[in-house]
DNA sequence: ACTATTCTACCTACTAATAGGTAGGTAATT
DNA sequence: AATTACCTACCTATTAGTAGGTAGAATAGT
């Protein structure tokens, strides 16, 4: 794999387990066995690495969210496979979602990653709107607001849930929550 | 007021807008007017002294839900005023919960704080499920978890609601989230 | 009541480690 | 000859934390 692959995805593991202020180019560079300035050379300064990170990890979780309109039929099972995601990305080691963790740290950051964070959330409520919509219209879904508000009810609540999980190192608390919101929102 | 209650006061501050590793005793001391070894007098390390952050905070927040539990009647009003405590926390900064904040970062924490956070998670939870419990009791609520899960749900959900607020500096995502989700479980 | 001692709450001055970032060189490839 | 992808060596700023000093208040002994 090139080494500004190495970079970012060593750095993605890094924000999703520590968050942006507590990693540094020395941590990257002793885990994929480069020099720490060697690391300017692929990504100018650490914001820059950061944006990078999130614009790979939007574009990922956006080809995600694309396979799993194509491989699933109802409104249900694209909701599931979403939620399913999330179950992935927390993995065995209780990782945090990118977007989340960066929020957090938000007050920190410059705005082309704060611009970056934001369209995460929008592409990711985007997407399920158009989920809920089309479980509202064939009777798979019920939900009393608008399907723009509840996609972003829904995020944030996958979000939190994942949060949750993290603080106790129990997955079930992530699982668990991901049932029942989907069953709430169930006709 | 004391010193040791300012940089108590004043790291939660801290904590809450940048998180953990992103503010320093330097911060502290500048902003109450002392120097930055006189913190050491009172907090020996920066884990000391996050974790009496959090133990305070603790503190005034089972006040606040006690506080809820004699002012209201009913067990929806009960839990709209719960709401109102994440509306009050996020304040006109998006300030964040120190707790999600150092979920987060926990990673990066010892021991003694991760279970300060943890028990800031599970007397939320409590309380919560007493007043879900009280509710489904009486026909206020309806849920088809247990009193547990649903308050697990409930708290995860409301903290990511904040999160979300703050990634768009945007009252009304929490505002609308909060509503909707207690709109979900009523009867 | 007066003195001696101890304690409180700071201070200045320092340390070792680390941070992000830069300058300039080099070996291999194009 | 120029470009790519590194390297060594360095910079300045900042970090948490420590050592040791000091002014003033509280306390104890006579």
């Amino acid at each position: 794999m090139a080494t500004s692959d190495q970079i970012l995805d060593t750095a993605t593991v890094l924000l999703q387990q520590r968050g942006f202020n507590a990693f540094s180019f020395q941590n990257i560079s002793q885990l994929i066995g480069i020099k720490k300035a060697s690391i300017h050379y692929h990504y100018p300064t650490k914001f820059a690495l950061g944006e990078s990170v999130m614009k790979k990890y939007r574009s990922l979780h956006n080809d995600a969210m694309n396979k799993i309109s194509k491989d699933h039929k109802t409104a249900l099972k694209k909701l599931l496979a979403f939620t399913d995601l999330f179950t992935c990305t927390l993995g065995d080691d209780y990782k945090m979602c990118p977007c989340a963790m960066l929020t957090t740290d938000i007050s920190t950051l410059p705005e082309p990653i704060r611009i970056e964070v934001q369209a995460f959330f929008i592409d990711s409520e985007n997407w399920l709107a158009t989920i809920l919509k089309e479980g509202l219209k064939n009777g798979e879904f019920k939900f009393e607001v608008s399907p723009t508000d509840c996609a972003r009810t829904l995020f944030a609540s996958f979000e939190g849930a994942m949060l949750s999980a993290r603080a106790f190192q129990d997955k079930n608390r992530l699982n668990k929550t991901l049932k029942h919101l989907v069953k709430l929102i169930q006709a």
